[in-house]
DNA sequence: CATATTTCAGCCGAACTGATATCT
DNA sequence: CAGATATCAGTTTGGCTGAAATAT
């Protein structure tokens, strides 16, 4: 295979892009083969760490326009992973709740994306994974406290 | 702001999914004051860094589909950043090359990169940056190895 | 009336597919 | 004729905008 250019491998944000990409794709691959996207991941996961949210809730929380967490929840339901049911305190909100069923597909697609992890960091050790880990994770931190809340005014 | 749920944070190719999506986004706002992409300075990176290169060529290197290079070379010759001729050895081959306004065009770009990522690597020390930098690097070469050539059949 | 939540319809940029004209 | 190159048209996908329906 040709080489990547220097000018842009030395440029953190174009290894950052391009690196994110690849495990973006890799995650995917293998969420759809228990017919499943990240967002569907990520809302079961809020779901399990912090208990119910309203629907609203849940797109700030992961930062998803609150326009497609609809359908993303639509598919959770179908599923049986999660029950809707309407706020009696404030009849606009749906409130949605992980059940049972929900919480075991996380542990696996969790398992799916532990795999995913494995043959992405291959080439380093335990220690260089935990660094790269702990790099991301302030990284992370800072970018997401800049931008702030992304529900829609 | 709501928090990410740790069942996300946990894993790494979360965050660098995350991360990666924040650092494509400043880059691209950033190259869009120039009224440029991405892609166009990934092709004027690849020129001055290993000469003229067929529009297949660029395309293989750079993993970008060769089907969208069209445009991309189109718009570099249309700003008069790249020159395109037909190769006279065969003459399929449009080869493009890379002209003194290219040049001076990417130095300007890779400026603006190195701001994003000012911005972006606010939160790490200078030796955090450089360890960052080569786990990704490492986890980067590993990845592309493993995909292989990306041209269509 | 002003605001908030959910939902739907549609747009836009990025990435890919299929097909065609040209050339080796 | 088989294969490669560049190009164009169309599809798909994700993320976004705008607006409607319902409720506070």
């Amino acid at each position: 295979m040709p080489e990547t250019p220097p000018t842009l491998t030395a440029l953190t944000p174009y290894l950052l892009s391009r690196v994110g990409k690849n495990a973006r794709g890799r995650v995917a691959a293998r969420l759809a083969g228990r017919d499943l996207r990240m967002w569907h991941m990520a809302v079961l996961a809020a779901l399990a760490d912090f208990g119910p949210h309203a629907q609203r809730e849940l797109a700030g929380r992961l930062s998803i326009d609150p326009s497609d967490m609809t359908k993303v929840v639509d598919d959770l339901a179908a599923l049986g992973h999660v029950e809707r049911t309407r706020d009696p305190r404030d009849r606009r909100r749906l409130t949605v709740a992980l059940n049972p069923a929900g919480a075991r597909e996380l542990a696996r697609l969790t398992d799916e994306v532990l795999a995913a992890q494995d043959e992405l960091l291959a080439p380093l050790t335990g220690q260089e994974r935990e660094r790269l880990h702990t790099l991301l994770d302030k990284v992370f931190r800072h970018a997401e406290a800049a931008e702030g809340d992304r529900g829609r005014p």
